[in-house]
DNA sequence: CGTATGCAAATAAGG
DNA sequence: GCCTTATTTGCATAC
């Protein structure tokens, strides 16, 4: 019933611009290349592409392995009938870790780096095999085994209101760096869990940090 | 509806 | 326990 303050466009006011003002640099002005943030460590799909050699990276990662099974995946996850939603819902209720849709689809497109992918493959090929093994035995048994119990390890991701953020920034401002009592305080306040308020904090801190060393020196 | 992706939570690792 | 730095990963939403 109660009026309950709606996801707002922002007020125009509370204008941080604490340090950073707004550094924004015009774009790069010829460098048609893909985006070209800072420091971002390249993707597998970038790497394969440049043919290194051999398809390895410099951590020793079989690159093309690692492509080859990312198509194959696909393949087969089409062949059961089955999302990115289902199957990062699926892996959820296996022993192992699980992902999101998001992660099925970036490593579909090799869109993360090599490391992540590494670790995504043995998880993903394990279940695509019991998946297809159920499969076989009907249908009904892939289903089942597609909607499990959900399971958690990972956290799940906080979503801060904006009125929320708001509050934090303003008191980011004041201080960035609050003692315990004072994330106590603050937690307690917005009525989120310490941890995550005190997660955030650090966050912000470096992103300020990040943004404000923007990339002098870049690319030769 | 399923998939792709930007932004930023959450986590890993070293102090 | 908390910090920083680097990185992984997912929510929300755009395509």
């Amino acid at each position: 019933l109660q009026p309950t303050q709606q996801i707002q466009p922002a007020p125009s006011i509370t204008q941080p611009s604490v340090v950073v003002a707004n550094p924004t640099p015009a774009n790069t002005p010829a460098t048609p290349q893909v985006h070209v943030s800072s420091s971002e460590p390249p993707t597998v799909g970038q790497l394969v592409s440049k043919s290194h050699s051999g398809g390895y990276d410099e951590d020793g990662i079989n690159l093309e392995e690692i492509r080859e099974f990312a198509k194959d995946f696909k393949i087969r996850r089409l062949s059961l009938g089955l999302t990115q939603t289902q199957v990062g819902q699926a892996l959820t209720a296996t022993e192992g870790p699980a992902y999101s849709q998001s992660a099925i689809c970036r490593f579909e497109k090799l869109d993360i780096t090599p490391k992540s992918a590494q670790k995504l493959k043995p998880v993903l090929e394990k279940w695509l095999n019991e998946a297809e093994m159920r499969n076989q035995e009907g249908q009904q048994n892939l289903m089942e085994f597609v909607g499990g119990e959900p399971s958690k390890k990972r956290k799940r991701r906080t979503s801060f209101t904006p009125q929320a953020v708001e509050a934090l920034n303003t008191y980011f401002e004041k201080n960035a760096l609050p003692t315990g009592q004072e994330i106590t305080d603050i937690a307690k306040e917005l009525n989120y869990d310490r941890e995550v308020v005190r997660v955030w904090f650090c966050n912000r801190r470096q992103t300020l940090k990040n943004t404000s060393k923007l990339n002098v020196f870049q690319i030769p």
